[in-house]
DNA sequence: TCCGCTACTTGAACATGTTCAAAAGTCGGT
DNA sequence: ACCGACTTTTGAACATGTTCAAGTAGCGGA
């Protein structure tokens, strides 16, 4: 269970101005981390950083923006995760659960405040929610990570669901989040045991498509997301 | 399109502070209406209702709590103009149907500033959650819906599944109320359109539980479902 | 060296949700 | 009418996210 140190977010920090930007940032994640995010003042983030708070401000917009690029470092962290599991694993199951499993692990030491962050999921004029315009980059890149988990495995799918299965899964993802958000069982067991047995289902739903009763559903099903994707 | 009018609210008021509480309540919807949740602020609501800002924490202990009350207020509603819907239909699709199209209609005129609201569904400590302790007489009341809208309909389904459709489709709802939440077409054209087309679907994917291949599908989702709910 | 431009930094001031000690009102009992 | 207990009401004070006018530092060019 190795826990981000502070030092893991100062990369390559070369101008004046970098150093103090990945200054505030890392002071804003430790103190979230200590004393949790509403209880973490911008003046204590800027007093323990030692800079002025109009300074913080100079380089985050607003305390959400310390959030946001929180949540961009942990994408980070998740893709580079991700690369040994993709490149060991050859079927569905174990890819796809892996790939769960190592959000999970990663964003474990934010458990606990991460209700605040998530929190913003459902507002949809915030910049921090998943759906947003702002955050398109991130969320693709997301979604290609389950792009991959797909190609690179031994399923077989209809072009058409194969087209848009990488989004669905993405949004799967989204609500083990939530799920995990209020998961306060030990060591997050219940999550866990979501991601154990629901990635075998979705596996067998996927194979199920290959029934002929079934196939007329799943046309509808993505017709519908087609539909409603713009 | 009825628009609900304030003295919608102002029911049965009895005692002074009642009457207090109600139009501190009242005004502070309207405000809510008029330019939105961010943009009202605890001392405009306190000076239109014509009391000071410390009498309305009296009665509500803080701002979400308004939104509290205005969401049972809503469910009130949608529990009213549900009953002519499931009086009249008698089949699944119809009712179900009616009873999301029913709320839509209770919730149009606080679109705008519902974002604010359902900002909350994600974090796990605020009572406002609706996976909340404290929501749970309003959860359950809720639910209590769609075990009305299966009981009453044509919808023939093993035991098991039909113990936990309720909640699955209360959590489908959930789902609508999202993509209500982040929907800026036109008259809600979109997410009309996802009711009217995802409830078909719902039906036929609920009929498929009949071919004995999906059967055993529905048996390890329903006992994921069961495992997860403690 | 000095000028001017840009980047950076400051802290006081502001907006707004929330608290709280004190005052005012209400009401039943004597 | 007065007392005492309870409910209701008040507004100033507080906490904290955010803004902004002003100041400082660094730096390339004359």
């Amino acid at each position: 269970m190795e826990v981000t140190t502070l030092t893991d977010v100062t990369e390559s920090a070369t101008s004046k101005g970098e150093q103090t930007r990945e200054l505030i940032l890392s002071t804003a994640l430790r103190l979230f981390r200590q004393q949790g995010y509403g209880k973490t003042t911008m003046r204590a983030i800027a007093t323990e950083a030692g800079v002025s708070v109009g300074n913080a401000y100079y380089y985050y917009s607003s305390k959400e923006h310390l959030m946001q690029a929180y949540y961009d470092h942990l994408q980070d962290q998740h893709r580079e995760a991700v690369e040994s599991i993709l490149a060991a694993e050859k079927s569905f199951v174990p890819r796809m659960t892996g790939v769960l499993r190592a959000w999970l692990e990663v964003s474990a030491p934010y458990h606990e405040f991460a209700g605040t962050f998530f929190k913003t999921a459902a507002e949809p004029k915030s910049p921090l929610s998943p759906f947003s315009e702002q955050s398109r980059p991130a969320r693709e890149a997301s979604v290609e990570i389950f792009r991959r988990v797909i190609d690179g495995s031994d399923l077989k799918l209809p072009a058409d669901l194969k087209a848009e299965l990488p989004e669905l899964l993405w949004l799967m993802q989204m609500g083990i989040v939530l799920f995990w958000v209020h998961d306060d069982s030990a060591d997050l067991r219940r999550t866990k045991a979501l991601i154990d047995r629901s990635v075998p289902l979705v596996d067998r739903l996927l194979r199920l498509t290959r029934i002929p009763g079934v196939r007329g559903v799943v046309n509808d099903i993505v017709g519908l997301i087609r539909s409603i994707k713009r």
